[in-house]
DNA sequence: ATTGTCTTGACAATTATTGTCCAATATAAT
DNA sequence: ATTATATTGGACAATAATTGTCAAGACAAT
């Protein structure tokens, strides 16, 4: 099951034996932030996802899909899961047409 | 093809024959604002879809999946299609495991 | 050149997001 | 139980994004 993006770095950190003080100062946040941004109580910037693919010699990309997902979890959590599944299909459609336009 | 949210309002309106300022003051808004939201230079709000829908008698919940796909595109447009394409996966994903989850 | 329709850009007003601070709570060790 | 360390929560200001309004612009038809 592909994580949010909070849960994957937490994992990221823990399972360097990493404390969240110390994460954040190499993060350059607040801790507190930190904290937020892994329980998925705030998204952080796109900046800060490139740090810490850094920092955890992760993948930024993947994290970067991550945040993207979340972000649209967070517009559709008041939907109706039928319209969110009909908006999915249909940015996919439309990535799919813009691609293998240009 | 599916289409974006503006061209489907610009859509419903012409095939009513209806001008711009009129729909416009029909759905109380500027009409600056509504060619806008029909080239999709701005993104309406949710309230702005319910009028739309019941002025033109056509599917609230569809033109929410348009425009919440419409956001998703926007946030995605500087992004890597391979990115974009991994984030819509990402959520189709959560999205399958709530629902049947609860 | 006037009229009607639609588009554009600049701007202020409003709303959302982001980060910071510090207190509160939890966890662990002694 | 006390101390030390880790994490979380809430309130707040700073910043950024979104929204609506207005006036001027382009364009076509007459």
């Amino acid at each position: 099951m592909a994580k949010n993006l909070g849960t994957k770095i937490r994992e990221l950190r823990t399972k360097r034996g990493m404390r969240l003080r110390k994460a954040a100062a190499a993060l350059d946040v607040d801790q507190s932030l930190l904290s937020k941004y892994e329980r998925g109580d705030r998204l952080p910037s796109e900046d800060f996802i490139r740090r810490t693919a850094k920092l955890f010699s992760y993948d930024a990309q993947e994290l970067m899909a991550m945040l993207l997902s979340d972000k649209f979890l967070a517009d559709v959590k008041d939907e109706d899961v039928y319209v969110a599944s009909k908006a999915l299909k249909i940015a996919e459609q439309q990535i799919k047409y813009f691609t293998h336009k240009e």
